[in-house]
RNA sequence: GCCAGUUUAGCUCAGUGGUAGAGCAUCCGAUUUGUAAUCGGACGGUCGUCGGUUCAAAUCCGACAACUGGCUCCA
């Protein structure tokens, strides 16, 4: 029976279980020599493991990009402690140099040592069938060859490929353990999921091992709190809702200059709208019925607009503080339970209005402010909006997912005949941002909608999702962008392309969107009036190619490891006398520097050079000028680049005149 | 939300049932400095929170919270 199965205690038949797509043969003989390897590693593992817990059954066992992984059930709890174990015997299994043997099976045959318990066992097991392999053997279509790998005693139902002999595994470790859904999904049973890597020999494993040890200092949560960036205050401020610090803040304000300049060149005219917004508002987006449970929930005015009912308010307020009592933070949870129960019996309850999940909606009601005509269309509406999304406490993740958030987002209401032109600028503006950052590996996804999801995930109109999809599908091979499509991805309101990224330490984001909506607009009644003087609606992209804030700075942190380019970099300038005597010519550039707004600081301690450089490297500083008799009496400075050490000496207004212009032009 | 792990000073971490520690940061003093750490001293913790076991809890047990690794999700 499944440990973890359904919520009602009883085990559900497999056969219910959903199915995910499985691989093609071919595919599968398309895996490279080290997929094989790792593969053939998660084998061997669960050799391992069996030896340790005979009671185990195996799931799914697949190479992954890092590794391996093996999907299992076991009465024992898998923990990191077992590794040392579990690894020990996999050394043996490697230096038995077992054959990995394929042997070819008829569906009954299968199906019957399944259901002994042999199928991904050391022997057959009476009473604990292989469960999951027996599910497995029904996934597979009637035709396709049956197989099964041995290694020594362990046999598996696998379609392989795998590499000759187990002693061909050169070096391997185990990583980590962790659950995951049979299949995936959320009503399947939780599996014992145990992740480990393979290499070919010990010193690439090394390497990787090595690279792991670099990408953790690059994590934007450790650099984050390293460089004054950002704090997450869980206690106070909510998890996932960070606190931009100074330095913080300075990266995010050069990113919305670098974006209102942008904008300000493609013809974008810039809004701001509140944080929140009354019920009927997402009600006639459409949000709420699709997505409430992803906003926070609403907060409760009054009723009405009476104002006998305000010294009402004030007063219930008191009446919950009915001991009179200082209100001292310890108290303040108790107090507020009493007083919503007494609100709530007094009926003090009215509109309800909802922190913003998006800004489309007050977008779509500055349209219709006024009456618009063809003429006004193009109408690219930009706004750096603060969001609130009610992101599953298991899902908040440093910068990256977050439940407040800063969008880069614009609204653009054209014409279906401006579309192509439109569309095609939004990407052409990703291409501008990527190449000022640096940004090389990236792929578009292209999202479009499934029959299926019409009605439910997607507005009901299936003749405008075709004609969209097609549009965008148009633009993206027209501007021989790389994209991939993906069906049942797309918005509700229509289909998208986001941008996936990799940061440096190789994790994956979505960064950037551009969404077509042929459906909201409509629901907000706007219209414009056209050349032949009928009113018609438009269309509308919604596109934020910075992402959010707090998701781009995130990726920046790791993809710069905190070494930001001088444009971007906190402190753009330390200014380092050698003694008391250098004081006033270094105070002067300082002055110089910060009047031209560059972000320069000086500094003056009791410590030597030596340790005030070390200092200032360790911040992070960009450039760093030392300043000492000599410079002061040729009115030059010493220049030191972060990481780059010296530079050399050069004349004073030289060097300012080159951060000048380097910062200008954003140089990466 | 689910499974598992973690939580000790501002930061990095040691401390396995018997008087809470180190380095860095901070503050004070000395040192006046030429390219990645001058020297000395002081300050700093209800060991995540609440409860339990025990003569005695940072340490053992439970609940909750936050974070982390995954899964699911991601307008």
């Amino acid at each position: 029976m499944f440990g973890g199965g359904a919520p009602d205690g009883r085990a559900e038949p497999i056969s219910a279980m959903q199915t995910d797509d499985r691989k093609t043969l071919e595919q599968r003989h398309q895996m490279s020599e080290l997929e094989r390897l790792r593969h053939s590693c998660a084998h061997v593992m669960a050799t391992a493991i069996l030896r340790l817990w005979p009671d185990a059954q195996f799931a799914y066992g697949p190479p992954v990009e890092t590794g391996f992984y093996y999907d299992l059930e076991c009465s024992h709890r898998i923990t990191p402690e077992d590794f040392e174990r579990i690894e020990a015997e996999m050394k043996q299994e490697i230096k038995a140099n077992h054959v990995f043997e394929r042997i070819a099976v008829s569906r009954e045959q299968a199906v019957v040592d399944a259901s002994s318990g042999r199928l991904g066992g050391l022997a057959e097991r009476p009473g604990n069938p292989s469960k999951f392999k027996l599910d497995l053997l029904g996934a597979i279509p009637e035709g396709e060859p049956i197989s099964y790998y041995r290694n020594g005693d362990f046999l598996d139902l696998c379609a392989g490929p795998h590499v000759m002999r187990t002693g061909n595994i050169g070096a391997f470790k185990l990583t980590s353990v962790a659950s995951a859904y049979y299949k995936g999904d959320e009503k399947n049973p939780q599996l014992q999921r145990v992740y480990g890597t393979a290499f070919k020999n010990k010193t690439q494993l090394e390497e990787w091992l090595k690279m792991q040890e670099e990408a953790k200092k690059r994590d934007h949560r450790k650099l984050g709190q390293e460089m004054g960036l950002f704090f997450m205050d869980a206690e106070y401020t909510g998890p996932g809702m960070p606190l931009w610090l100074p330095n913080g803040t300075v990266l995010v304000e050069e990113l919305e200059k670098l974006a209102k300049e942008t904008e300000f060149a493609a013809g974008y005219v810039r809004v701001r709208t509140p944080h929140l917004a009354k019920e009927k508002m997402y009600l006639t987006s459409g949000h709420l019925p699709y997505y409430a449970e992803s906003m926070f929930p609403p907060m409760t005015l009054l009723e009405g607009d009476d104002p006998a009912k305000r010294p009402l308010l004030r007063e219930k307020f008191q009446e919950a503080l009915h001991d009179g009592a200082e209100l001292t933070p310890d108290k303040i949870d108790t107090f507020l339970e009493r007083a919503y129960q007494i609100f709530k019996a007094e009926g003090l309850e009215g509109d309800r209005y909802y922190l913003k999940a998006m800004n489309c909606p007050h977008h779509h009601r500055i349209f219709a402010a006024e009456p618009r005509s063809y003429r006004d269309l193009p109408l690219r509406m930009a706004e750096y909006g603060c969001c609130y999304r009610y992101e599953q406490s298991g899902e908040l993740f440093g910068l990256m997912r977050v439940r407040s958030l800063n969008m880069n987002d614009a609204h653009i209401y054209c014409t279906e005949d401006q579309f192509a032109a439109e569309f095609a600028a939004v990407n052409e503006m990703y291409l501008k941002y990527f190449k000022i950052f640096g940004l090389e590996k990236y792929i578009m996804r292209f999202s479009t909608h499934a029959a299926s999801g019409l009605g439910k995930k997607y507005v009901n109109e299936p003749a405008l999702w075709l004609k969209t999809e097609d549009m965008v599908r148009r633009v993206l091979q027209q501007s021989g962008i790389n994209y991939v499509e993906v069906p049942n991805e797309a918005a509700f309101y229509g289909p998208k392309i986001d941008v996936q990224v990799w940061s440096a330490i190789g994790r994956e984001f979505t960064i950037a969107t551009n969404q077509v909506d042929f459906a909201v607009p409509a629901r907000f009644g706007l219209e414009y009036r056209d050349r032949d003087n009928t009113m018609r609606t438009p269309l509308c992209i919604h596109r934020a190619p910075l992402g959010t804030h707090e998701r781009f700075v995130g990726f920046l942190i790791e993809h710069y490891a905190g070494n930001f380019p001088l444009w971007l970099a906190p402190e753009q300038v330390r200014v380092l006398p050698v003694t008391e005597q250098q004081l006033d010519y270094a105070r002067a550039l300082v002055a110089e520097l910060r009047g031209a707004m560059v972000r320069a600081e000086f500094e003056f301690s009791n410590d030597k050079l030596q340790g005030r450089i070390q200092r200032a490297e360790a911040a992070r500083a960009h450039h760093i000028l030392v300043v000492g008799q000599k410079e002061q009496d040729a009115v030059a400075v010493a220049v030191r680049i972060h990481g780059k050490g010296q530079q050399g000496v050069r004349p004073r207004a030289e060097v300012v005149a080159d951060i000048l212009q380097s910062i200008r032009e954003r140089r990466s």
